[in-house]
Parts: C-alpha cells; structure tokens; sequence
DNA sequence: TGAGTTACGGTACTCAGTACCACTCAGTAA
DNA sequence: TTACTGAGTGGTACTGAGTACCGTAACTCA
C-alpha cells in the first residue's frame, strides 16, 4: 500500500469516526506512519485527501467532448464519466457525501469541481450554439441542467434512494438535454420546414399562452384603473 | 461610520490593492483603526468582510416565495430582489466580482450563497410540483435554470457588458420559467376562451402564438411594476 | 447608585499551510 | 567499489487565520 493510499485510508477513516473539524493533520499523518510534511506534499489542503481526483476527471471529460459525434451524445457521455467515476468508488463516494453535509470546505470544494465540469459542457455547447446574448444564456441553461440533472442522480445514488442510477441518469439526461436536441436539429437538420416542430408545438404553445393569459387576467384590473388614472 | 461599515471599507481598498492572500487581517484592522478581536467579532472569516449579507437577502427572498401569488411571478421577483441588491451595491458589487476571479475562498462562499437561494426556489417550485422522482428533477431544474438566468444577466452587468440589466433579467427569466408556466398551466388553469373560427392555417396561428406570448412574458414584469408603483 | 447589556481591546493558544534543509534509497555511470 | 543523481521522505521553524478567555468603557434601566 502506498504512502499515499495510506493517507487516504487515514484520512477518511479519522473524519468519520470524530469529524472533520476534531481531526488533525498530526492524528492523520500519525495513524498513516509518515512525517507531515509528507502529507502536505500529496494534498494541498487538509480535505484533499477525502476528494476525488476532479482534475483528472475533468481531462476525461474534456476530451470526450472533444470528439465529434452529435453534441448531445457528447454530452451526456461526458456527464456519464463523471457518475462512473462516482459509481466505481462505491462506499468511499458515500462517505465522502456524508462528509460534505456537515463540512463546509469539503462541500465547497465539491461544488467547485462540479463548477469545472459545468464550464467544460458550456465551452462545448456555445462552440456549437454561437455566441449571441440568447444562445449565450441557452448554452448556460443547458450546460447547467446536464449538471444538475447528473446531481440529482448521483444524489439519489449516494443516498441509498436508488439501486439503478445509471437507467435514471439516461432518462434524466435526456430530459435536461432536450432542448439541446430540439435546437441543434432545427438550426442544423431542417432549415424553418417545421416539420418535427408540427407535432409537438401546438399544445406546448397553447399551455404556455393559456398561463400567460392567466396572469395578464391577474393583472388586468389594476392595469384598468391604471390607464383610468392616467386619462385624467 | 460605524466600526463594521470601517472594517468593510478597509478589506475592500487592501484587498484590491495588494491582493487577499498579501493582506493580513492585522493590516485590515490596522487601516480601521480597531483592534483585531472586533473584526472577528463581526465577520466569522477574513473573506466575509467583502461578501454580500446572504443572510439576510436570503430571508428576503423567502419572504417573497412565501407569498401567495402565482409561483412563476414569486420566482421570478425573489430573483430579482438578489438582483437588486447587487444592482444597489454599484461599483463595491463589481470590485467583488474581481476579487472573487482570483480568490477562491471569495468565489466558493458566493456560490455557496447562490446555492442557498437555489435551495429556497427549489422548496417553494417542488411543493406546487410534488416530489414523484420526475417532478423531483424538473423542480431542480428549474430552479437552477432560476438561479443560472439570474446569474448570466448579473454578470454580463458586472462585467459592464450591458447597461440593461433589468431589462435582460426579465427576458432571460421568462426563458428560464418557461417550463414553469406551461406545467402549471396544465393544473391549475383551463381554458377560457374558444378558437376563433377563421380559416388560417394552425402552424401559422400556432407560431404567431408563441411569439406574442413570449413577448407578453417578457412584459409581465414591466407591467406588474409599473401595476405596484400606482397602487402606492 | 448599582446591575446588567453591548461593544471593544489584549493576550495566549491551536492548527493549517509554507519554506527550507537534511536524509534515504534506488538506479546509473565511472 | 565510489560517486552522482533524483525522487520520495522527514524534521524544524515560521506565518497567519481563527478561537477562548478575560478585562474594560459606555450606555441603559431600574
């Protein structure tokens, strides 16, 4: 067993038995049997040692948005490297959740990696939607619903909830990315036929309207006694 | 100026001009002009005295979920009074945003507010979408598109790329409550009026549909506002 | 006047993280 | 053998954030 795999092994050992805060650097290099100064040259911070190697899972999932088959097949396959990665550690990942409900710098450094992840997808995303202000703020919404969509599973995974996340994760992921797939095949496949967009359109549209002309109802006699006031 | 409005003005100016990490909290107190017990007295960490009131902002925005009006319209203005507030804090909220560029301990706790107003619009959109797995998702979905659109717009203002902002924030929330609209539309409205009897094609009807209802959302607001400002 | 409250200041401490230097033990070349 | 090299390790000393505790001034309310 390695120095490192040592640490490791303490570490996450010494925090769930009497927490984070309670645990020194000194009980962990202690229950290791290496000098501290050993610790500090495999992990910058106290809590690395309980994290994942976002770094090199980053690099995984970069380059599997490199490649060049449709952008949401990317995608959600990048996203799926991520909860593999998660899935493979097993009770370690469970753990480690554990910890981040209760230790803030764990926590924060998780939220941190996730925030990688999710720029990574926006990088792909924008390449693909173009730049302007509304395919800017779609790419944003999409990149961010791939992450949280890959959250809300892992979540439900770590918790115990579910004994089939990745069957869950499909079907999550191909709800976040839908509109994904609706756009990129309107503006690369058929160029404004409308032909997919026939079927689905009309009730979606209708709801919407109905809402909207729901609330314009709210607001309509103030809006009434409004423009009264202003004749005057 | 009270000794916190002094310790704040002190962090803000050194950690500008020398850098987070290169300032002490003994230089900060220094430049105050207290001692070094008060300022953790008032800030529990260094970074703190540059960091927003989340507490605080976040009570407002529960405040303003908890209202009885309909969910998209309580969405959308809790957002906007984060938004506000940083709107309000002018150049201090721009230094910040800088600040938190290079300085992770900063960039982690500000999104670890963003993350607790996500939590709120989450527990306000999951009790009017219940908590089967699928409205699970589509809740943390929306909510985080909330929080996502809010984010695009306040930092396409930080950045000082648009003059605008509250104009953007109503478009990119209407975009972003979108689905909101349409599911509640299902339950809880009907519809009121009939077709028309004219002869045009429905994809015609439907499209133009979708365009003034998409216009009228991003009105909404504006009009509401406006609606609030007379009843004063 | 005295008792409680609030805000502040000082001292001493723990512990995370850094800088620096020394050691060990492989492998390698002379 | 000896000498060199480099990676991994260990020890020591330091800085600085954050905590605990105690003392003090001012202000309020009996």
């Amino acid at each position: 067993m390695s120095t490192r795999a040592r640490l490791i092994e303490a570490a996450f050992t010494l925090f769930d038995e009497q927490g984070f805060e309670e645990t020194t650097v000194d009980d962990v290099v202690q229950r290791a049997g290496v000098g501290r100064t050993t610790f500090f040259r495999h992990f910058r911070a106290k809590e690395d040692a309980v994290l994942p190697d976002h770094a090199g899972l980053l690099s995984q999932v970069e380059e599997r948005l490199a490649q060049s088959d449709h952008l949401a097949t990317r995608v959600v396959e990048a996203a799926r490297v991520v909860l593999d990665h998660y899935l493979a550690e097993g009770e370690r990942a469970r753990l480690r959740h554990r910890l981040a409900g209760s230790v803030p710098a764990i926590r924060s450094r998780e939220t941190a990696g996730h925030r990688a992840y999710q720029r990574a997808f926006l990088a792909a995303i924008r390449a693909e939607l173009g730049t302007d202000p509304d395919a800017e703020l779609e790419a944003e919404l999409i990149a961010n619903a791939v992450v949280t969509a890959h959250n809300v599973v892992l979540r439900r995974w770590l918790r115990g909830v579910t004994e089939t996340p990745t069957t869950e994760f499909d079907r999550a992921l191909a709800r976040a990315t839908e509109p994904l797939r609706a756009t990129t095949a309107t503006s690369v496949r058929t160029p404004q036929t409308s032909a997919p967009d026939g079927e689905v359109a009309p009730e979606v549209t209708a709801e919407a309207a109905r809402r909207s002309v729901a609330l314009l109802e709210e607001l309509l006699p103030t809006l009434r006694r409004l423009a009264d006031d202003q004749a005057q």
